[in-house]
DNA sequence: CCTTACCTTTACGTAAACGTAAACCTCTGT
DNA sequence: ACAGAGGTTTACGTTTACGTAAAGGTAAGG
């Protein structure tokens, strides 16, 4: 029972519009069967998809994430696309790790600044006293 | 001695175009000093452009950056006000949390797509013999 | 004085990622 | 038979984040 959905199915389980779906697809990034005129996409489809959003939540552009798609799926032809194919999944994996750091800085940086609130609230409270 | 920088300074250090500086004070992010007609930028100029570009880096619009930035600056007045700025650290510690999993589950898939991607090499490899 | 290397403002252009509207099929229920 | 809820295409509009001239001011060096 191969499971597929409707284009509003996926719409509403990801909270996005049924045009950035049909948009995905102008940019190749879906191809999802036809039936009749009505497309109907399938759990690989789905999970397309939900690898495009991951990748919005990253900040990656469309291409990107297209690029990155293509990392996990590779048609191991030749030798050569094979070795291009491991250097562009290093070199994602610096950006990845980049952004592992910036996170983690701004985390603290987050954290210093409550904690500078609640001392600034602390104040406030002593001087109603 | 407080350290000042021209526009080409930040734009050298930074590998970004003057053009982009301009544009982040046109959308006041940064607000430099002027000598006659010239800008010259403080280190707290120097360090709110880090902020900038570590949050391009995490997909952020100039925006976010601003909000974020000024969280990190609490104009302790009053105490609606610190309450609000708390509650959107937290809100946006919660996005910082979900883009460090969309990371990690990203570092592994890719590290499995690699994987992959030797274990075809090494087929290769040995059809060859 | 002239060039070179900076800086400035103003303003139109552009790519990405959709929003929005028009105009149209195609079932399904009453 | 007809409304309503879904689907479709085509195409122009919009926001963000700059790029890219155009046209000029300013200070240093030969």
């Amino acid at each position: 029972m191969p499971q597929t959905y409707t284009i509003s199915d996926l719409s509403r389980e990801f909270d996005i519009t049924t045009r950035t779906i049909r948009f995905y697809e102008d940019k190749s990034l879906l191809q999802p069967e036809r039936q009749g005129q009505a497309r109907i996409y399938s759990s690989a489809d789905r999970t397309t998809l939900k690898l495009i959003l991951r990748g919005k939540r990253l900040g990656f552009t469309l291409d990107e994430s297209r690029e990155i798609i293509q990392l996990y799926t590779p048609s191991n032809d030749n030798r050569e696309q094979l070795h291009k194919l491991i250097s562009k999944i290093h070199e994602r994996r610096a950006l990845l790790e980049q952004q592992q750091q910036d996170i983690e800085i701004m985390l603290l940086d987050l954290q210093a600044s409550e904690e500078r609130c609640k001392e600034s609230l602390i104040q406030l409270d002593e001087n109603r006293l």
